[in-house]
RNA sequence: GCGGAAAUAGCUCAGCUGGUAGAGCAUCAGUUUCCCAAACUGAAGGCCGCGGGUUCGAAUCCCGUUUUCCGCUCCA
C-alpha cells in the first residue's frame, strides 16, 4: 500500500479490473490496444453518470431536449465539418532522429526552397522583384508577361519546383504513399532538424477517422465514417428538432453517444481510447448573446462537477487564449489525475461555423426566424444561430470518479493491523445501492433477507449475499462503493427491524424494515445532486 | 514510432549458476462463527505471453514477436 500518485493510478486500474468495472478489450486474444470494456459494476456506474448528466441537462432545463443520432452519417458531413481534410495526413518518420513529419509538408518545404532560390537568381538577373506564395510577380522592365515567360523557361530550379509541386499534388490526390516516399528520396529531402543523413520509414496515412463500407459491395462511393464527434449529429438535426419541437431560441440539444478516433498514441487507460463516449449539448443562441450564454454554461457545468462533492482543488479551469478557427471563446474543465491535469470537459463558443458550413454543403437554409422584438422595436428576423457547446468525455468522467472515490483506509488499532479499500462514490452514482446480508446462513435468516430484497429490488439495484463472515461481506461492498449494507439478524425475526450500516463511517443503526424504502430512497435520491 | 523494463494460478509474487511448477490471498465443498478482512478440513486451479533456437533436458540461456508499464516523440 502506497499513496504515491503513480501507485494510486495503478491500484485504481487493477481495482477496476478486479471488481468488474473495466476490462481490457479482447483480453483472451492479447487485447486490443486502447480499447476497453465496462464490466458489471462499470456499466452501472457509467449509466448513473449518464443519468446524472441527462437529468441535469435535459430534465432540469425545459428548453433542452435530447437526441440519439446514428453513428453513421453522410460522408459530406465530415467534409463540411473539416474532419476529412483537416485530419488525414501522410506521415513519415526519420529513424535516425525518431522525428515524425508530414510527408507532404516536407516536400512543400522543398518546393519553396527551390522556388526561393530561383527568385534570388531572378533578382540578380533583374527579372523579378517579388516572391509571394511560390509565385513570381513584379518584373522590373519590358513586358510583364514576357519576362515571366522567359523566367519560367530559363530557370531550372523554378521549373523543378513547379514540377515537384505538381507531382506532390498528384500523389496526394491518388493517395499514392509510395510515390510520396519516392519523391522524398529522389529529391534528397533532409531532416529539417538534423544534418545527418536521414533514414525514412514508409509513408503512412494518419487518419483521425475510422472508415468502413456501407452496403455489401465495396466501392469508393460507399465509404462512410464512424463519427469522430457526436456534435455533427446534433447540427444536422438542428432544423428537425427545432421545427418538430417548436423550439424557440435559445434552446439546446443534448446527446450521449460513442465516437471513434484513431489516435497517434493512445495510452493512459481509458483517458484516451479509440472508441469513447461523449456527452454533448449544443445550445443555439441569438448572435451577439453568445458571450453571456458561454458564461452561464461555464458556471452551470462547474456546479454540476462540484455537486458530486469533489474537492474544488482537484479541478482547474483553463480559458483558451489561442482559439480554433470556429470558436470565439473556449474553456476547459481539467481534473488533476495522478499523472497530471487533463481535460475532462470543454465549453466552447463555436459561433455559427458549423451550421454555416452545413448550409453551404447541403444547400439547405439553416436560418431561424426570431420573432422577438429587438431594442429597435423590430423582430430580430432571420439568422443562423450561434452555438455554445458543452462537451464532456464520459470515460474520463468515469475515471475521474473512480480515482476520486478510491481510498485505502488504514483501520489499524493498537491490537492489530487492519485496512480496507473503499470507493467513496456518491450514493447516486454507486453501482449497487444497498446490500442485504443474513447474519448467518440458518434459522430462516436467508429467507427473511430475500424477502426484504424482493420488496426493494424494483426501486433499487441491490445485492444479497450470505457467504463468508459478515466482515468480509461489508468489505466487499466497500470495495465496489455500495453506500449501505442491511443486515438481517435474529432480532429481525422478532420485531422486523434490521441494522443499516453506512459505508463511509462504518457506523450502523437499527431501523424498521418497513422504513427501508424511504430511508434508502432519500439517501440515493437525485434531489441530493440536482435539488 | 524510438529507448528502457516486465509478462509464472483469478490476484500479489517466489522459483539461484538449466534437472518434470510453488506460497499467500481469492474460488469451490464442508466445519466453526450473532456485526467489520486473512479460524479449521478438503478440493480445484498453470501450453511459465506466443514462436523459434541452443541443450540429453529450458519458466530459467539466445533470437524474434505480442501485450503492458515508464520515459521521449506525436496528436484532438
Amino acid at each position: 500500500m502506497s499513496n504515491a500518485p503513480e501507485d494510486l493510478f495503478k491500484n485504481v486500474i487493477s481495482h477496476a479490473k478486479e471488481y468488474g468495472f473495466v476490462f481490457p478489450s479482447s483480453e483472451i486474444y492479447d487485447g486490443l490496444s486502447a480499447v476497453y470494456d465496462y464490466g458489471q459494476n462499470g456499466v452501472e456506474l457509467k449509466n448513473n453518470i449518464k443519468t446524472y448528466w441527462w437529468k441535469a441537462m435535459v430534465q432540469m432545463n425545459e428548453n433542452i431536449v435530447g437526441l440519439d443520432s446514428a453513428i453513421f452519417m453522410h460522408p459530406t458531413i465530415w467534409k463540411a465539418s473539416g474532419h476529412v481534410d483537416g485530419f488525414s495526413d501522410p506521415m513519415i518518420d526519420n529513424k535516425v532522429t525518431n522525428k515524425r513529419y508530414r510527408a507532404d509538408q516536407l516536400l512543400e518545404d522543398k518546393v519553396s526552397e527551390l522556388m526561393s532560390k530561383a527568385v534570388e537568381e531572378a533578382k540578380v538577373k533583374g527579372i523579378a522583384t517579388n516572391y509571394e506564395d511560390g509565385f513570381l510577380s513584379g518584373p522590373v522592365s519590358i513586358s510583364k508577361e514576357q519576362a515571366y515567360q522567359d523566367f519560367l523557361n530559363l530557370d531550372e530550379d523554378y521549373k523543378k519546383g513547379r514540377e515537384l509541386m505538381q507531382k506532390v499534388e498528384d500523389s496526394i490526390k491518388d493517395d499514392d504513399l509510395i510515390g510520396l516516399r519516392k519523391l522524398i528520396i529522389d529529391y534528397e529531402i533532409k531532416d529539417p532538424l538534423s544534418k545527418e543523413e536521414p533514414d525514412w520509414t514508409e509513408v503512412r496515412q494518419f487518419n483521425l477517422m475510422f472508415s468502413t463500407q456501407m452496403g455489401a459491395i465495396a466501392g469508393e462511393a460507399d465509404v462512410v465514417y464512424l463519427r469522430p464527434e457526436t456534435a455533427q449529429g446534433i447540427f444536422v438535426n438542428y432544423l428537425n428538432v427545432q421545427k418538430s419541437g417548436r423550439m424557440k431560441i435559445p434552446f439546446g440539444i443534448a446527446q450521449i453517444g460513442k465516437a471513434f478516433r484513431n489516435e497517434v498514441i493512445a495510452r493512459q487507460f481509458i483517458i484516451r481510447m479509440r472508441e469513447f463516449e461523449q456527452m454533448e449539448m449544443q445550445y443555439f443562441v441569438r448572435p451577439g448573446t453568445q458571450r453571456d450564454w458561454f458564461e452561464k454554461w461555464k458556471e452551470a457545468r462547474l456546479k454540476w462537477h462540484l455537486a458530486l462533492g469533489t474537492e474544488a482543488a482537484k479541478y482547474r479551469f483553463h480559458e483558451h487564449t489561442k482559439l480554433a478557427h470556429y470558436a470565439d471563446a473556449a474553456f476547459d474543465i481539467e481534473f488533476e489525475f495522478p499523472f497530471g491535469f487533463k481535460e475532462v470537459e470543454g465549453i466552447h463558443s463555436r459561433t455559427n461555423f458549423d451550421l454555416s458550413q452545413h448550409q453551404k454543403f447541403s444547400n439547405k437554409k439553416m436560418q431561424y426566424f426570431d420573432p422577438e422584438l429587438g431594442p429597435d422595436g423590430k423582430p430580430y428576423g432571420n439568422y443562423i444561430p450561434y452555438v455554445i457547446e458543452t462537451s464532456i468525455g464520459l470515460d474520463r468522467m468515469f475515471l475521474l470518479t473512480m480515482i476520486n472515490a478510491y481510498e485505502e483506509e488504514d483501520l489499524s488499532t493498537e491490537e492489530r493491523q487492519d485496512s480496507r479499500t473503499v470507493l467513496r462514490l456518491h450514493p447516486c452514482l454507486a453501482p449497487v445501492k444497498a446490500a442485504i446480508f443474513p447474519l448467518t446462513k440458518k434459522d430462516g435468516l436467508p429467507e427473511k433477507a430475500q424477502q426484504i430484497m424482493d420488496s426493494l429490488k424494483i426501486d433499487f439495484n441491490l445485492q444479497c449475499e450470505e457467504k463468508d463472515t459478515i466482515g468480509k461481506r461489508y468489505r466487499r461492498q466497500d470495495a465496489i462503493g455500495t453506500p449501505f449494507c442491511i443486515t438481517v439478524d435474529h432480532q429481525t425475526l422478532e420485531d422486523d427491524t434490521v441494522t443499516i450500516r453506512y459505508r463511509d463511517t462504518m457506523q450502523q443503526e437499527r431501523v424498521n424494515a418497513a422504513d427501508l424504502q424511504k430511508i434508502i430512497g432519500d439517501l440515493v435520491s437525485w434531489k441530493n445532486l440536482l435539488g
